[in-house]
DNA sequence: CTCTATGCAAATAATTTGCAAGCAC
DNA sequence: GTGCTTGCAAATTATTTGCATAGAG
């Protein structure tokens, strides 16, 4: 377990309970981005069944502590992943079999400036996907 | 009733039904992307009260025609605009007050084809909105 | 007339809330 | 001990589906 998430729950006056525990391994060992769903159906399997309100009690925690990122696909469910040791960096969804893949990149650094002179808002993040057909079915 | 959406429709084997034209003209109308609950209740108080469901499957259709985008916001629901007489464009939404503001700009069109090289996905579309604190909140 | 579209009821799916008991610090 | 956490049950909210009827072309 990172020591920069340790301290992050600390400093949040959060405490280092076992199921919240045996949720950041699972966010952590994910590469992609992950349901609650999925983070429930991996800890049931691993003898860590935790229920599923307390995934979505934790995710929303660690979120609100900036150590999860929230990715949403239009799926109709939101999807997770942890920041810790990732590169800001965003996804690119297969329309036709749903497959994620990391993006390596991020053309919005400029653009922040902007944004911010166009609309006087102060911003503070940004939420960017790509929707296509992956290899296999396009 | 733009001559364009309605040839879309008619390419599509759809109707153009009172509730239909009732919602189309609610879209037309919302200068930002607006919600199912929210048509719904647009159109309940402009005497054309129309059922939910209805509202949902037009929606639905829209967006399968490519009249209408789907908007998410990571509120736990969809908005919807429609595409007609709009340049493609973003949003930015205030994490204070949940204002919804366009942003006439798109970054990525350069960008596409450094994803498709990098993925060899077919990247068909995209979303892009930005986060921040408008005026009145920051 | 024929086929799409609608309303109503009900089912799903995702996420949230209330509360008493449990556990980290 | 004290306060954050959890589990369980139940409530909410968003969205979808089934089916008989209504309406557009």
């Amino acid at each position: 377990m990172p020591a920069s998430i340790l301290e992050s729950l600390k400093a949040g006056g959060k405490k280092l309970t076992k199921p919240r525990k045996a949720l950041l391994e699972i966010l952590e060992s994910s590469p992609l981005p992950i349901t609650a769903a999925e983070v429930h159906a991996r800890l049931r399997k691993g003898r860590h069944a935790i229920d599923l309100v307390t995934v979505y009690r934790n995710l929303a925690m660690l979120q609100e502590l900036g150590l999860v990122n929230p990715v949403g696909l239009h799926e109709g469910q939101m999807r997770y992943e942890v920041r810790h040791g990732r590169e800001h960096h965003h996804h690119i969804q297969c329309r036709g079999c749903g497959l994620i893949v990391d993006l390596l990149l991020c053309p919005l650094k400029k653009l922040t400036d902007l944004v911010e002179r166009q609309t006087k808002f102060a911003v503070e993040g940004h939420a960017l996907e790509f929707f296509g057909w992956c290899p296999q079915c396009r």
